[in-house]
DNA sequence: GCGGCTA
């Protein structure tokens, strides 16, 4: 049931999971590790916050990376609004996947607020991360809540070669790191230039006919990963990670039956 | 260069 963790001798590349993407998001003096991987049982991601002397981890399956974006994208929506009388408690939601429960909890102290995420499964020990909220305006959440969604895009468009070489050999894809950050210019194609873009969760964001421009490369030995998307995804990628933000509201606060709950505090 | 988490 628990397959043989014990063989491996330690970190690495240990195992049989075959990683899909890696990201490092740094919070203050935090670490957060993303992992994207798959084995043949499915896919997860996994999130280690790594501090000076302590590492935690948890471990979210594939069909909650959509839900964790949509919870922080509440929080940082609720902490937009600067409501009057609201205690921390009321900001407490509890996620169930399958097995597993996540609890978030909002706290604060002298350093800020924090989100404190707990992963709570069965025969295992509760893990918990905490990320920071950041000192102004939240960055650290929302750094936090733009991998999800990265990740969580690039779950759904990741192409699986076929063949693999284990080897780290792998060379990138026409890509060239120079472009940086910026636009790629030229080649305007008829992307959807605003308008309305109806963006759902369901709706894929790049037709799989297109999926066959899709490159990704992997740099071995690094921490960063990138993926390109054909440039009309691109443009609506950018526009959706906004619309996400209202839709986002709604579909929280509206949600009937579903995995999120608000969790009551305990009465003192 | 912090510091929160709880069993």
């Amino acid at each position: 049931m628990e397959g043989n963790s014990g063989g491996g001798g330690g970190g690495g590349g240990g195992g049989n999971d075959v990683e899909l993407l890696c990201k490092t998001l740094q919070v203050e003096h935090k670490l957060f590790y993303f992992d994207l991987k798959e084995n043949p049982r499915g896919r997860y991601l996994k999130i280690s916050e790594k501090t000076s002397a302590t590492r935690s981890t948890i471990i979210v399956p594939s069909n909650g990376i959509s839900w964790f974006l949509d919870l922080f994208n509440y929080y940082l929506n609720s902490h937009d609004q600067q409501q009057d009388d609201v205690d921390d408690d009321l900001f407490s939601k509890e996620l169930q996947l399958d097995t597993k429960v996540f609890y978030f909890d909002v706290g604060e102290n002298r350093r800020g607020r924090f989100l404190k995420i707990s992963e709570a499964s069965v025969s295992r020990n509760r893990s918990t991360i905490i990320v920071p909220a950041g000192s102004t305006r939240d960055e650290g959440w929302a750094a936090f809540r733009n991998i999800l969604a990265e990740i969580n895009e690039a779950s759904r468009l990741f192409i699986l070669p076929n063949q693999q070489n284990s080897d780290s050999s792998e060379r990138l894809v026409g890509l060239s790191d120079d472009v940086g950050a910026g636009f790629i210019s030229g080649l305007s194609s008829q992307a959807a230039t605003g308008g309305d873009l109806n963006v759902e969760r369901s709706a894929d964001v790049v037709p799989p006919d297109e999926i066959g421009n899709l490159a990704v490369s992997k740099v071995a030995g690094s921490d960063r990963s990138s993926i390109i998307l054909p440039l009309s995804g691109l443009k609506q990628f950018h526009e959706m990670v906004g619309h996400f933000v209202e839709v986002t509201k709604d579909r929280i606060e509206g949600l009937t039956g579903a995995n999120v709950r608000t969790v009551d505090p305990p009465q003192r």
